[in-house]
RNA sequence: GCUCGAGUGGUGGAAUUGGUAGACACGUUGGACUUAAAAUCCAAUGGACAUUAGUCCGUAUGGGUUCAAGUCCCAUCUCGAGUACCA
């Protein structure tokens, strides 16, 4: 009976989706175990090798946690909102909707043949308004929301407008705007409703502001942080320019210190930690201020993380941006300000992330009074401080900040030292450790940490400073100018923001003629005919302007819908969750599944997101935590990475210019024009285009050139007779020179040797001419590894490897590859070991009779082997160490296949062990073996060490450390046993050569060492 | 620059608390079977010398700790990822 892996893996995938095996229930006597994939965004070229890596190590856990007894929820969705769907429409006038569930069935076909066990009927998909009604939902409870610092979690925006009306604002401690003015109670009842709404929104966690945000021309939309790379938009690698714009902001910095201390009770990778750690850039130390020594006495406040510094500051430094500037800048001084700031806004962000070396600034002219010792200290602008860190202003102290100090020195500005014993004529000091303040009046003599918290004592008792810490974490704008989004459940009246009732939602995207932002600017969703909101009471819906305008103004709610659309991550944030109760209609989730499932026990995916929605994402748990809408303030308790599948891209060479050198070297003589014409043609003529085997390139002479490597002709095509045209002209193959240029070319015109097929090549490509060969019917490529994508031709179908080699094939060798979290190059040859591997596993059960199968009683051997694998295999998927257990598996198979093992009471658990990695042919024998139903369910093997116990061990008898031979002594041996045993030895003795040990080290039951 | 991670055969990678380095595969070489190929099976495979036994060198480099180091410590180099005038 062969292994006929196409038949069987259909057979299973079939069995699977007619009997729903891998449906969770929401209600059950067993644990639960939530296992979480990061969902895909559906993209238009499907799936390639790389992708299902972490799909399919979540999958190995989740059957192998069913087969332990839990009830595993393992979902997958789509995270279908996007750019690309929306920028093929534009391209092709195609609705992104169509091309979206076009590629969702690509996908969907492609994850179905790799034999995953999700639960397809949790399935979500972002761009579906029964999903994104909730996306809205949520949106509207964070507008509903604000952040009370006090009790520290969000609160129901109601509280605080009860708190308005009895207190005024003057005691509210929340996280809110910073320039909000005080009010009473009375003051409160007195506002308008607009100016009470105005209000608010300085309040609520997300909120309408103008912001600075990074505009992307070229998108037509605002880009968050996490989406700009170098400076340019992370798709398309478009110049961002900042620009101030009316945008929905989320106040997550309201969370900064939450989301920091969070980390501490999550099993997450510790790089990831650190980059979550260093966006949310806490820092610890003080807010400082400053006044002008004019009779203005403008307060300058600054933050500083070295207060202890402080007698070290000789001057200020303010952004150019900063609001003060032109109010302090003297008449001497105002052309020079003016003249800088201008020179500053035309430098683009990336410019002067660029260009960091250069030091410039101006004078403003003003002084700041110095808060203890009051001595004038000059204010000067400079672009190395920032608008958009902290208050935009620094004191600084050239001799413990480098660029201060740097600063100081092209200004020619002082720089007292206020380090005991330290030189500063090179560089500042800024070891805080190291750190005895001197020169600094009652900070005289003290260390860092005791200087920090007098000066803060000190300005607290002026009145001009207090201990602070600063975030570098921004609120994240929300609002983004595109089609292919959530739409916000958002209308406007006079100005002010309304929110959609619930029962309105989902409010759907309205359809559009053209998906561009429209002539006057505004965002696509500005095409839209019909786009404004009308109700009354408890009937509304969305209308034409037109209508709207038309329509009776008594009991009429309603207005213009707001024109952005959410971002990517919205729909993300929150999806985990709804995958509990996918299809509840009523709410986001019901209380019952949210208790039973309550977390994500193991999240896998991509280390990309790791400041986009793996951040985000906390965020919203942490407040639909305080809003008492989840059990756990953190979603998922234990997060891996998977590493990245890289390519191995194959290179063709070929060539494209010829250099001939000429005798008279530099002196270029002018009759030599002609002759050169004469060469480049022929050149051009013969070689131009003619690909070059590698191998032929590798062993030959090269020039490094500027571009890369200039060969010399004569060492590739000397006999060739093509060369004899130029030779004839009068040229000498030696002073031929040519470069090459390197193509990428499709791996699969490749094989394991690296060769070409020439002949698929030459009818895909134009531009070639013939191929030079080095050896006869064998064209070399180079190969390197790279990122798998479209455009380097090097991507590996899926779909190809399940059909040459099955499901259970694949998701082997993917495993098999190495560590999980590591980046490791594909290379399709390797295949065949694993695959080699399902064949022996096969012959264990079968021959060309049918089943070798006996009830025969197991040998030791045969027992020894089992619980081996067992444990091993156990182990290993308990720490992720997927790789090994494949070996292992190799190596139980192959010791069975030795000792001819046919017994049931072997190959049965060894189906079950087998079953997570290669659910099909498990599936397949555990039916062969007379079992009806699924394997899937059914208990792992239960490792026995009794089988495992040894009476003897081979002993390593090493010499200085160095292992020269084996020995086989008993387990029971004592020490002393074992030495003399060991130094009786023929071979022992041999090595002393008479000589006595100094020492003999037995460690029983490891090793023995003999030092001499 | 800063933070984190990693350097082991021709390749992917094994190596539990320091205890036989190179498991398991790929590739390569030789052989069996076959008209041939595929498939399958057997043997060899870190390097050098010797090829009968054996000897020496080997986990990026240089030191150190230890009876014993891929593993621990110090320094250096290289590569990768993240982040960046963050005061």
């Amino acid at each position: 009976m062969q292994y006929n892996f196409n038949e069987i893996e259909a057979k299973w995938q079939k069995y699977w989706a007619e009997n729903q095996t891998f449906k969770a229930e929401n209600t059950s006597e067993k644990k639960k175990f939530y296992v979480l994939d990061m969902f895909p965004y559906p993209s238009g070229a499907g799936l390639h090798v790389g992708h299902p890596l972490g799909y399919i190590a979540s999958d190995i856990y989740a059957r192998y946690k069913r087969h332990k007894g839990f009830n595993v929820m393992h979902p997958q969705g789509y995270d279908s909102f996007g750019l690309p769907a929306e920028q093929y429409a534009i391209q092709t006038g195609q609705h992104p909707a169509i091309t979206t569930a076009e590629n969702i069935k690509t996908y969907r076909r492609q994850l179905d043949q790799i034999g995953f066990s999700f639960d397809w009927s949790r399935e979500v998909r972002t761009s579906d308004p029964k999903y994104y009604k909730w996306t809205q939902w949520v949106f509207i409870q964070l507008f509903n929301s604000w952040y009370n610092k006090d009790s520290d979690k969000a609160e129901d925006i109601e509280t605080l407008i009860s708190m308005f009306s009895s207190d005024g604002n003057a005691n509210i401690n929340a996280v809110c705007d910073d320039d909000i003015a005080v009010f009473s109670a009375a003051d409160w009842k007195a506002f308008s409703s607009k100016e009470q709404q105005e209000i608010l929104l300085q309040y609520r966690l997300t909120y309408l502001a103008e912001t600075e945000v990074n505009w992307c021309p070229a998108l037509g939309t605002v880009l968050a942080n996490d989406e700009i790379v170098n400076g340019v938009s992370e798709r398309g690698g478009h110049a961002v320019v900042r620009k101030k714009m009316t945008q929905w902001s989320m106040r997550i910095s309201a969370y900064a210190q939450r989301l920091l201390d969070g980390l501490n009770k999550i099993d997450w990778p510790q790089p990831l930690k650190d980059s979550q750690t260093n966006w949310i850039g806490r820092s610890q130390g003080a807010s400082v201020t400053f006044y002008t020594n004019d009779d203005e006495r403008h307060p300058i406040e600054v933050f500083t993380t070295r207060p202890d510094t402080i007698f070290g500051a000789s001057f200020m430094t303010l952004a150019p941006e900063h609001e003060l500037v032109a109010k302090i800048t003297t008449a001497e001084q105002k052309s020079a300000v003016e003249g800088y700031i201008e020179a500053t806004a035309k430098r683009s962000e990336r410019e002067r992330m660029a260009d960091v070396k250069t030091i410039s600034g101006a004078f403003t002219g003003a002084y700041a009074e110095h808060p203890f010792s009051k001595n004038p200290i000059p204010i000067w602008i400079g672009d190395y401080v920032l608008a958009g860190y902290g208050t935009g202003a620094v004191m600084s102290v050239p001799c413990g900040d480098q660029r201060d100090y740097d600063f100081a020195k092209k200004f020619d500005i002082s720089i007292p030292n206020i380090f005991e014993g330290v030189d500063i004529s090179e560089e500042a000091f800024a070891d805080k450790e190291k750190t005895i303040i001197a020169n600094s009046d009652f900070l005289d003599g003290l260390k860092y940490k005791k200087a920090v918290k007098l000066a803060i004592y000190e300005l607290e008792k002026l009145g001009q400073g207090e201990g602070k810490i600063n975030y570098r974490l921004r609120d994240a704008v929300f609002s983004r100018q595109r089609y292919w989004g959530e739409p916000f459940p958002v209308y406007y009246v006079d100005g002010m923001p309304q929110m959609l009732d619930k029962k309105f939602l989902p409010l759907a995207l309205p359809e559009v003629d053209k998906y561009l932002p429209t002539e006057t600017g505004e965002p696509p969703l500005g095409n839209a005919k019909e786009w404004h909101w009308l109700q009354y009471g408890n009937e509304g819906k969305v209308v034409s302007e037109e209508e709207f305008n038309n329509s009776s103004p008594s009991g009429r709610l309603g207005g213009a819908l707001e024109l952005n659309t959410m971002p990517g991550w919205a729909g993300s944030s929150q999806y985990f969750n709804r995958y509990m109760d996918p299809h509840n209609a009523d709410e986001i989730f019901s209380k019952e599944a949210m208790d039973y499932w309550q977390d994500v026990d193991l999240y896998i995916g991509g280390s990309e997101h790791a400041t986009g929605h793996l951040l985000y994402s906390r965020f919203w748990q942490k407040f639909m935590f305080d809003r008492g809408l989840v059990p756990k303030d953190e979603f998922a308790k234990k997060l891996i990475n998977q590493g990245m599948i890289t390519g191995t891209s194959a290179f063709i060479f070929r060539i494209s210019e010829g250099y001939y050198k000429w005798d008279n070297g530099l002196h270029l003589m002018d009759d030599i024009q002609p002759q050169l014409e004469i060469f480049d043609k022929l050149f051009d003529d013969i070689y131009k285009g003619c690909l070059i085997s590698f191998d032929k390139l590798e062993n030959c002479d090269c020039y490094e050139g500027v571009d890369g490597s200039i060969y010399k002709l004569g060492d590739i095509l000397k006999d060739s007779e093509m060369s004899s045209r130029l030779t004839k002209a009068g040229f000498e193959y030696k002073k031929i020179t040519f470069s090459i240029s390197k193509i990428h070319t499709p791996v699969e015109f490749v094989d394991n040797q690296n060769n070409l097929d020439v002949a698929k090549f030459m009818s895909w490509s134009n531009n070639i001419k013939q191929p030079i060969y080095n050896h006869p019917d064998s064209f070399k490529v180079s190969r390197e590894v790279e990122k798998m994508s479209k455009s380097k031709y090097n991507v590996v179908n899926p779909d190809d490897i399940v059909s040459d080699y099955g499901a259970d094939s694949l998701r082997l060798y993917e495993m098999f590859l190495g560590p999980l979290e590591q980046s490791k190059p594909w290379n399709t040859a390797g295949i065949t070991g694993v695959h080699g591997f399902l064949k022996k596993l096969w012959k264990l059960y079968f021959d060309d009779n049918g089943s070798k199968v006996t009830d025969a009683e197991p040998s030791a051997e045969n027992l020894k082997t089992l619980h081996k694998t067992i444990k091993k295999v156990e182990e290993d998927i308990e720490n992720f160490s997927f790789n090994t257990s494949v070996s292992t598996f190799m190596i139980c198979v192959n010791e069975l296949t030795a000792q001819k093992c046919t017994s049931k009471a072997i190959l049965e658990p060894l189906a079950l062990l087998v079953s997570p990695y290669a659910p099909h042919i498990a599936e397949e024998l555990w039916e062969q073996l007379g079992n009806t139903g699924s394997i899937s369910t059914i208990d792992f093997p239960i490792f026995e060490p009794k089988h495992l116990v040894e009476s003897n061990k081979v002993y390593p008898i090493s010499f200085n450390g160095k292992m020269k031979f084996t020995m086989e002594l008993s387990l029971d041996l004592s020490k002393d046993d074992i030495e003399a045993a060991v130094m009786a030895h023929e071979k022992t003795q041999q090595q002393l050569a008479g000589r006595t040990p100094k020492k003999v080290i037995v460690v029983p039951g490891k090793i023995v060492n003999i030092v001499g």
